[in-house]
RNA sequence: CGGGGUGUAGCGCAGCUUGGUUAGCGCGCCUGCUUUGGGAGCAGGAGGCCGGGAGUUCGAAUCUCCCCACCCCGACCA
């Protein structure tokens, strides 16, 4: 039994400074961590038995796929890791040491090469395999940031499991077994997620999924469509093309002076006929030009993983910006860089800020390879630059009047885009990734010379997934979720207790004996309790504490018990607020009746 | 790593512009009395290298320079 007369913690009534997300605020008032180190927060007894209920809820889904707990230490020797590359390849945010013989090490990020080494130095059959194996295990990242309290820190627990099978259709079986736990183990901490395609970045492989809490302090961000279940990435979103337009009756381009007009914005108005230099005369007939009626032409530099570098131009509408990420998935494994004022000397062709698909195609006077958006389809017009200081061209039309040399998928989705499911509108929302899976291959097996013997004798190599879940973030998650103004509010399973006990009366009334006793019964029944027996207490803190804690069900032994005919005691649910008086004749078999 | 902000008691803050009593207030903590259903009242008390270092000055929380930490935005981020 938790009892506050001697809990170690201390609630605050105002929130700390240094904590600006809702959930790291209120971990901290209500004394479930303190922040110890820049990134790092040491676990209180309330935090603690929250972080042991998460982690349970993970290992039960774990075992229950028939998935077998190892466990690996943290501190590693380097050689593994510069096998495959990582130990370079991670940066700086791995954490690097060196012992007293100058032998190097490091913390470790993730753990795909010591599963890898192990199972290579234990199995040696296809008849070993499928396997999975997971720990959870402290992981520590070097971020350049860390931030919002438990949601990205430098040390944090998660629980990674590696599958290791002989083919393709062993690592989908593998892959969708973690799936289903997943979504078992997140539904079990009432977590909403959505599940959306991923890019698997530095980890190698091919097929990956995140697992995201729809939650606006969360980092990452995806699209999800406002009336179906679509949900992706900002990557993995494909544009519909709309389609083409007929040619027939189509005004013909004609290259107008647009002086001083080098951003979108002023070549707007000045088409529009705004301000002091506009001209009237190319005013649209019947509405506004709109950004949207602009092409805008981007040229960035590829960076080539062989060290060349290569220029890229990209068409799209004028209201959007290049969104770097989608950009970079397309021209993967190049890299992009800017376009910087020495790369436009050696391209004078290109007049900046009058860039137009006159200057841009592989066969055209740069030379630079042109890429256009897909909404940019045969029979659409558009305002774009002639390729001349202070001229633009209008009813540019594609197909007719110019093409690119491709299409890519390099333009930032907008809120009101349409959804490549239904048709309808999509929105850019924010997402706590809590879980990710991925399909890894053999890019670990091979760098670590993993093989086992197939039934001819013959050397072969698995095929890997990892799949990770940050065990102290899905709390943190789970926090951010459920709270509201008056403070936490857990579901039961991951909560410090079952009930929070209110002893509401004064010293030497029957209500602290009677709160003591209602308690003991609770745990006798395998029930969880946190008691607030500190004597010389206002009721009042009482509550407030209560209500911050955020333990589901709240028992009041108060007023109520003092009814001679039929004393009652308080039920109150944290998360609707709703009160009910309940018989002491029956409050025992009521409350745990609420538990099961 | 770039931009912005903040460091004063366990927590939240004032004081700094214009240098000058013993650095102040609220919460929390300790003692006593009263109080006990929504963060009680009165009285008394403890608790500070004013983030660190160097300077300017007769004198620095206050002015100058350097460093560190934290928060926010961006970049980055299995």
């Amino acid at each position: 039994m938790l009892r506050m007369s001697n809990l170690f913690l201390r609630t605050l009534r105002d929130d700390p400074s240094d904590a600006e997300v809702p959930s790291h605020r209120l971990l901290v008032r209500a004394s479930y961590i303190r922040r110890a180190a820049p990134g790092g927060f040491s676990w209180l007894p309330l935090g603690w038995e929250v972080f042991r209920n998460v982690e349970r809820i993970v290992r039960e889904e774990m075992n229950a796929a028939g998935f077998q707990e190892v466990h690996f230490p943290a501190l590693l020797p380097k050689e593994p890791y510069e096998a495959t590359h990582r130990y370079h390849e991670y940066g700086d945010n791995l954490f690097r040491l060196t012992d007293r013989h100058g032998a190097e090490f490091l913390l470790a990020p993730t753990h795909e090469e010591m599963f890898t080494l192990t199972v290579k130095d234990l199995y040696s059959s296809y008849r070993d395999l499928p396997l999975v194996i997971y720990q959870i295990q402290t992981k520590f990242r070097d971020e350049a940031r860390p931030r919002a309290g438990l949601l990205r820190t430098r040390e944090f627990s998660m629980k990674d499991s590696y599958s290791f099978d002989l083919d393709q259709a062993g690592l989908d079986v593998a892959y969708q077994a973690h799936r289903n736990a997943y979504i078992k183990l997140f539904e079990r901490m009432q977590l909403p997620f959505v599940i959306v395609a991923a890019t698997s970045g530095a980890m190698g492989g091919s097929a990956s999924e995140e697992f995201l809490a729809p939650l606006p302090v969360g980092e990452d961000t995806f699209v999800r469509c406002t009336s179906c279940d679509f949900a992706a990435n900002v990557e993995a979103v494909h544009t519909p093309v709309p389609d083409a337009i007929p040619f027939d009756g189509l005004p013909a381009s004609m290259v107008h002076n647009t002086p001083k007009t080098p951003t979108i914005a002023k070549l707007v108005d000045y088409v529009n006929g705004v301000g002091e230099n506009g001209d009237a005369s190319l005013r649209h007939p019947d509405r506004d030009w709109t950004a949207a009626d602009t092409l805008k032409n981007v040229v960035v530099t590829l960076r080539h993983p062989d060290g060349t570098t290569e220029p890229l131009a990209v068409g799209l509408e004028g209201h959007r910006e290049v969104d770097m990420k989608r950009l970079e998935a397309q021209v993967a494994p190049a890299e992009v860089a800017p376009f910087d004022e020495d790369d436009f000397k050696k391209y004078p062709a290109l007049k900046k800020g009058y860039i137009g698909p006159g200057a841009l195609g592989a066969n055209k006077e740069s030379g630079i390879r042109y890429l256009l958006d897909p909404r940019i389809v045969d029979g659409t017009q558009w305002i774009t630059g002639a390729d001349q200081y202070n001229q633009h061209v209008l009813h540019l039309t594609a197909g007719r009047d110019f093409t690119g040399d491709g299409v890519v998928e390099a333009a930032e989705i907008l809120d009101g885009d349409v959804c490549p499911s239904c048709g309808s509108n999509v929105e850019i929302a924010r997402g706590i990734e809590i879980g990710h899976i991925f399909q890894l291959g053999t890019k670990y097996a091979t760098a670590l010379e993993l093989t086992v013997r197939d039934e001819n004798d013959k050397p072969v190599t698995p095929t890997m997934g990892s799949y990770g879940v940050g065990v102290s973030r899905c709390l943190a998650a789970v926090a951010e979720a459920t709270l509201d103004d008056n403070g936490l509010c857990w579901p039961r399973e991951i909560s410090p207790a079952d009930f929070h006990i209110v002893s509401a009366g004064k010293e030497g009334t029957p209500h602290g004996p009677y709160a003591e006793e209602l308690a003991s019964s609770l745990e006798a029944a395998g029930l969880r309790v946190l008691l607030d027996d500190r004597p010389k207490t206002s009721p009042g803190v009482k509550f407030k504490d209560a209500e911050l804690i955020g333990v589901p069900t709240i028992v009041v032994v108060g007023r109520g018990l003092n009814n001679e005919d039929d004393p009652t005691i308080e039920v109150k649910d944290r998360k609707t607020g709703e009160r009910e008086d309940i018989s002491t004749s029956v409050i025992v078999d009521h409350l745990i009746a609420l538990a099961r």
